[in-house]
Order: structure tokens, then C-alpha cells, then sequence
DNA sequence: TTTCTATTGTATAAAAAATATACATTAAAT
DNA sequence: ATTTAATGTATATTTTTTATACAATAGAAA
């Protein structure tokens, strides 16, 4: 299932913040990690040598979540000279789950490896929770999304990579709501609203709304749609090509 | 004068993009490195084991500008896979010039090592290149400012992260002038406002830049200063504690 | 002392952007 | 046809930004 651990970089990781939302609420996607005790971390990994890093970082949610084609983006380097894995490492020795590598092949060589200082690069996304189906089965047995206000204590400084990760999306939300492709192909203006409400966590004037999503510039106007409601129908938009 | 390149840790550098201000002038510090033909890099060197990399930019830059308590910013990553020295190091083979490791000491592992792929962590500052004196001697032989328009090609992709630095740069100005240390601690209106146009390079006018700087909050003003001139005297701000 | 000049402080007007409010439109049920 | 709820859009209000005007003043010159 893995390399052998001599092809990734020394001291080096990527830890991902995933954002999914889906039908007005925000959550984090959390693996956790079944020892003695219950440890949650965000999905990370390691950089093959060869390997771009944006890449590593798709490869890595990949493996730890199953999310495949997912649009990341690098938020923040967390480098501490005392940022070390070791009290997870301390858990795992109790344990049968595996953690980056296959239990079974857990020499000293590798625990060694991963005991050392880690610099972490920080990649966070924005997902549709429920589109996003997981193509291959996630390598941890337990895998959930949780509400920001629900979130476990995670591992060394994983809690603070969320706070700084959602800082920075609700900055660039504006300029990279496509990227994340987190609307369908078509939706209504009231679809993209209730997004950027969930991730601002606040309301917003619906007739302003529509006005300042519009002066962006980046939507075009499509057909109505009609849904059966009793109502005016919306007119449906998508993003310009 | 360095450390063993056994304490650093493999594949990982850092690049500081040192932006100098002075008398409206806005430039970029570029060691000149000596080879048989002229090679420019940022300052940029390795991260110990057990160092921060915060701590890691402030000593690399003092090493290579003999520029010490710079306040620095880390403003991204740089990661392809073949992001690579090598170009810089066959050029110095025929050359008498130290760069990363003293030249004497440069044996086949070293040289190896340097060869090998690197991610580079890029962070920058801004400093008043005039009251910034180096007090060591920066160990290129070398060392020039340059204007952004005159800058010279640099190795890798260097003038790349000098155009992604002064993104953030003008992007942060607001809220990071104070740590820039850029300022004398009390200071005109108009000296703010050098400052702003020199960065952003546009013009402000006047009195509504004064206002708007004063809306953020962050300046006190004090007693008037008197300099001569023979006509209104401008008040002196500094920084609220 | 008075006048003049260059620069600064500040007030105000004009324009633009953001926000609040109102109202007409309409899809489908009644 | 009437009603209802959500939508599109217009307009008013407020706030922010930008432009313009003008009074204040430190020192030089008259």
C-alpha cells in the first residue's frame, strides 16, 4: 500500500484542512486514528523526492480520505523546531492501526523517521461533502467531518492549522469559489449565497447579495428553472469560461 | 564559519526576499555571486534540526547580508520537483568563490546533497536600506540593491518569488508597517505616505491618505516638528504602544 | 512689522460603494 | 381568478472613498 519510507523527504509533511460543505453547514474532515486512546489528525503525509508538492498533497488526501481531484490550495507552513510526532508515535505502539506506514513493516528505522522534527506545509480545500464520494476505501478506519464547534483535540497543532486554513478561505472565497468546484454545474444565485453565508458564518442582504456576486464579474446567466414551486422560478447561472 | 551541512535538514531551503526602502526608492537586496560568469540568487541557506524556521530566515539572511533582527514574513512555498541547484553549482566548479559551504570544505557528499532536489520556504521583508548596517561582514564578496526594474536574472525561480513577495508585501502593508520596522519611532504624515507610494507605486492624495491612515487606529500623534522650513510645521506621529 | 511662499491641517463636496427597504413579478396551488 | 412564497429589480439610505477648496502657519523676504 505504501512506498518504502526512504522515498519521502526527511522532516517534511503535508497536513490538509478539508472544508466540506453541503446544505448550509461547514465541517472539517477529521480521520481518527483507533489506539488506546482515540487520536484525531488532520490527513497529512509526506513528499516523494520527485514529486511536486501540490501534487504530494493531492496524492496525500487521496490516500488518507479517498478524495480524488480535489483543488488545494497552500495556506501556511508550520515549522517549530519542537513540532514532533512522538506522543501519536507513543499511542501507535499500543495499537494495530496503521498510521502513515503498514504497522507490520514498522522497523526501528522508520519509527525513528517519523519521531523526528516535522515542518508541515498546510493545503486546505473547500468540498461538496456529499458530492465527493470517496473512490477508494480511505486507509483509516474511521474517517468523519466535524462542525467546527465539534472539533476533537487533535494532534501538535492541527486545531490551529483549522482556525488559520478558514481565515484564509474566507479571505479568498471571493477568487477561488470556482476553483473549488463546489457548486454544480448550474445553480441559483440563492445556492451561492447560502455558501458564502455557511463560510462567513453570517447573513447577507439577499438583494445585495445578488448585486455584488453579479459585479464580480464571473457568472452568466442561464434559463430559468423551474422546480414545481409555487413560486417565481430562479434563473439558473454558471460560471463564465 | 558554517555548520556541517549534516545539521541541516535535507531538500529544505529558505529564500528571503529583502525589500529596502529609502527616499522613495524601493529595492531588492541580491548577493552577486563570482563565477566565471555573473550568478545572482536571493539570500537563501538551510534550516538546522533543531531550529525554527522562523529563526532559520533571521540567520540565513544575517549570514548571507550580515543583516540581523529583520522582522520577516513567510509569504509561500516553493516546490517543483525539479526545482534544482544544479545549474549554480556546475558554475562553481570554476570558480574561487564560497557559497552555501565553504569552497574548501565542498567534498563529493556535499556536493551531492546541494544537487538534490529543494523546497524553498520564501519569506521576505521590508527594511530602510540606509539605516540597516550590516554589523558582520555578509560572506559574498558581493552585495548589491537593486530596482525592481533593473533586477537581474537569478538563478531558479527567484524572480519569480520577488514578484509573489511584493504581491503580499503591498497586500499586508496596512497591517504590517509597524513590525517592518521601517519608520523612525516618531515620523511625519508625509514620510507614511513616501512609504505607500514608493510600495504600491502609485500617488496618494494627500489628505485623504492622511485620513485614512489615521482611521486605522494604530498612530498617536504628538508634539509638532520644527524643521526649518519656512512654512507650516507637520505634527509627528509614532506607532500607539 | 507686514507680506509672501510653501506646506500642512482640516473641512466640505462629489462620487462610488455598500447596505437597507420597498415593490413588482411569477410559478403553481387553491 | 386568487393566493402564497420566493424571486428580480428598483430605489432610498448610509457609509466609504475620492476630489476639491481653503484656512493655518513657519520662516524668509520686503
Amino acid at each position: 500500500m505504501f512506498e518504502p519510507f526512504e522515498n519521502y523527504l526527511d522532516h517534511l509533511s503535508i497536513d490538509c484542512v478539508i472544508f466540506g460543505y453541503h446544505n448550509r453547514t461547514l465541517k472539517i474532515l477529521v480521520p481518527q486514528l483507533k489506539t488506546e486512546s482515540d487520536i484525531w489528525t488532520l490527513p497529512g503525509g509526506f513528499i516523494k523526492e520527485d514529486e511536486d508538492i501540490d501534487q504530494a498533497a493531492k496524492r496525500i488526501l487521496a490516500e488518507r480520505t479517498g478524495l480524488e481531484d480535489i483543488y488545494l490550495e497552500q495556506f501556511r507552513v508550520f515549522g517549530k523546531a519542537n513540532r514532533k510526532n512522538s506522543m501519536v508515535l507513543d499511542a501507535f505502539e499500543n495499537s494495530e492501526q496503521d498510521l502513515y506506514f503498514d504497522k507490520q513493516l514498522m522497523d526501528e528505522p522508520i519509527r525513528n523517521w517519523l519521531s523526528g522534527r516535522f515542518i508541515s506545509i498546510g493545503y486546505y480545500a473547500l468540498v461538496d461533502m456529499d458530492k465527493v464520494v470517496p473512490k477508494r476505501m480511505p486507509i483509516d478506519k474511521k474517517i468523519a467531518w466535524y462542525a467546527l464547534e465539534d472539533l476533537p483535540r487533535m494532534i501538535m497543532d492541527h486545531n490551529q492549522q483549522v482556525t488559520k486554513a478558514l481565515d484564509v478561505l474566507r479571505e479568498q472565497l471571493d477568487s477561488k469559489l470556482l476553483g473549488f468546484n463546489l457548486l454544480p454545474d448550474t445553480f441559483t444565485m440563492k445556492e451561492v449565497q447560502e455558501v458564502y453565508e455557511t463560510i462567513h458564518d453570517q447573513k447577507f442582504t439577499r438583494s445585495n447579495f445578488q448585486s455584488k456576486m453579479l459585479s464580480l464579474g464571473v457568472l452568466e446567466r442561464l434559463e430559468k428553472k423551474y422546480t414545481g414551486a409555487s413560486n417565481r422560478a430562479p434563473y439558473l447561472y454558471r460560471f463564465k469560461k
